[in-house]
RNA sequence: CGGGGUGUAGCUCAGUUUGGCUAGAGCACUUGGUUUGGGACCAAGGGGUCGCAAGUUCGAGUCCUGUCACCCCGACCA
């Protein structure tokens, strides 16, 4: 551990390292060093540690009252799928099968058929409605689920990739395309709603390009966002399937006419891969930067001399004050210095945090200190609850506009290709150009230079018809970034 | 799967070239004391099958053989 004196008081110990010498680094110490997750003896499987996991218990409860609030229901499908259910539907088998995990043996029995373990849910969903829809009356079916997928990736990252992580998959089934459609809009919406909201995450909607879709989908829609490096991050996605899977599977019902037809799906999920992204946005040079919504620790209150008995009665009454309110509160009375509590509880990435001293208690005052920008003021006791509930709403809505200004000057336009990679490399971030569409022309693209794309932008700003990769007619602008 | 690298304390590593006694340092941890408004200090302590297996040798962390794991660069990655 490396010191240096940064000025009279302030001592700057390098735990981190830092965000522009080496981001992939910075990444992984924030990880290691908050105690968000630890490595497990399986290569590419990680431990979440409580507090990583409250990150995620936090966007649970949240994600899914909004899912409730639009009659979607939970349920628990098996983690196993036999092989001859998984490979049903052609495209979505072939998208799948080089990274499934399989099950042949079960104790000392040589299993018959062997299992895979899911990478994901649809066929099992399908085979469930294939039994249980039967008439329109039993459209729609709005299904979620929260469990952990594995798919065996070759290279690994905490959170960004890992072989098995958790998430959220919704599985629903609909009388016509016109309604699967909706409703896969629906839930994107519902996707950029939560992230920009509840995560303070800026985001760009979307759909995706022919190539980058979903094994077995007939769209795919994203909610993409950018990351400090300026690399792009798929944040939620939501697909609309058609009648392809009913097709495969042989779910059909009868409509009002008392004609037999087949169902139309989506799907969507979020994974906790968003704590990633809540890392590589809001983080900087001292660690984790949390929105207050989201942070399971809002407020660290730190009594200066833990010696001191009145200092730590006062403290306490204050904790107790604040938990009883509903606010998420810690405070911290081990007998470490102020200075190291000050930088932990900073590290951490919790938004507010308040400190109580002798002098404090004397002028019936506290000292806040916010983690978004540094400011310290000054609080009398007296507007203690009013000044908190302002100070989180400030942070929460700052920590927002900072990023959406991140956001908004790292996106810029390109007409041929030499800007186009030019500008991804040297502003590092999103470039929108149009495209002619065609698979061979994007594959080249990626082939050649990594770029990908990320998105046909719902919002279009674009005039000019021809592709900037290749020069042939334009089909639609896209959004190009290099992706996580 | 191809190329390169590394395995020694919870973490970061020294020691291996040239084999030698009881395997080291810093951080972290424990105890006691002094401190406490930006990462405190002093003292005493605990912690190791040197990745694993077999071999050479009077003697192996160090040499030989095999093996396993992890990391980096490629390829791959709805």
């Amino acid at each position: 551990m490396e010191t240096i004196a940064n000025d009279k008081k302030k001592v700057i110990v390098k735990e981190i390292t830092n965000i522009d010498e080496d981001f992939a680094k910075w990444y992984t110490d924030i990880v290691r060093k908050t105690r968000l997750c630890d490595y497990s003896s399986v290569k590419g499987c990680m431990i979440i540690e409580p507090y990583g996991y409250a990150i995620w218990e936090n966007i649970m409860r949240e994600l899914d009252n909004r899912f409730k609030k639009i009659s979607v229901k939970n349920c628990a499908m098996p983690m196993f799928i036999p092989e001859s259910l998984l490979t049903k539907e052609k495209e979505h088998v072939e998208g799948f099968s080089p990274e499934c995990a399989w099950v042949t043996v079960g104790g000392d029995e040589v299993l018959e058929e062997r299992l895979c373990v899911r990478p994901t849910s649809e066929t099992l969903f399908c085979d469930y409605y294939k039994d249980v829809i039967k008439s329109y009356r039993d459209l729609p079916k709005l299904l979620n689920q929260w469990v952990s997928v594995v798919r065996w990736e070759k290279t690994t990252r905490p959170f960004l990739r890992s072989r098995e992580f958790y998430w959220q998959e919704g599985h629903t089934a609909h009388q016509s395309i016109e309604e699967a459609k909706d409703f896969t809009i629906k839930m994107l919406n519902t996707y950029a709603d939560f992230i920009e909201n509840f995560l303070a995450i800026p985001v760009i909607k979307g759909k995706k390009t022919e190539k980058e879709k979903f094994a077995g989908a007939l769209e795919t829609y994203t909610v993409e966002s950018i990351m400090r490096d300026g690399k792009a991050l798929q944040s939620a996605t939501s697909h609309n399937f058609g009648d392809g899977f009913a097709k495969a599977f042989g779910i059909k019902f009868l409509d009002k006419n008392n004609e037999l037809s087949y169902i139309y799906q989506t799907s969507w999920g979020l994974s906790t891969r968003i704590i990633g992204a809540i890392i590589m946005v809001h983080g900087d040079n001292e660690g984790l930067k949390l929105p207050p919504k989201v942070a399971p620790t809002q407020i660290m209150i730190i009594p200066i001399k833990v010696k001191d008995e009145n200092n730590v009665k006062k403290a306490n009454e204050l904790y107790n004050l604040l938990i009883n309110l509903g606010f998420r509160v810690e405070i911290d009375l081990t007998d470490k210095s102020p200075g190291f509590k000050f930088a932990d509880s900073e590290m951490r990435g919790i938004p507010l945090r308040i400190e109580i001293g002798l002098k404090d208690i004397e002028n019936e005052q506290v000292v806040f200190v916010r983690r978004d920008n540094h400011q310290k003021r000054i609080i009398k006791t007296i507007n203690l609850v009013e000044s908190i509930k302002y100070e989180l709403d400030d942070i929460q809505k700052s920590m927002f506009d900072d990023a959406k200004r991140f956001l908004n000057s790292h996106i810029d336009v390109a007409t041929n290709l030499k800007e186009l990679v030019d500008k991804i490399d040297k502003s590092s971030g999103f470039v929108r150009a149009m495209h002619c569409g065609e698979k061979e022309c994007e594959e080249k693209l990626k082939n050649d230079t990594g770029i990908t794309a990320r998105c046909i932008p719902f919002d279009k700003v674009l005039s000019n018809n021809k592709c900037a990769v290749c020069g042939r007619d334009a089909k639609y602008e896209v959004i190009f970034g290099r992706a996580y």
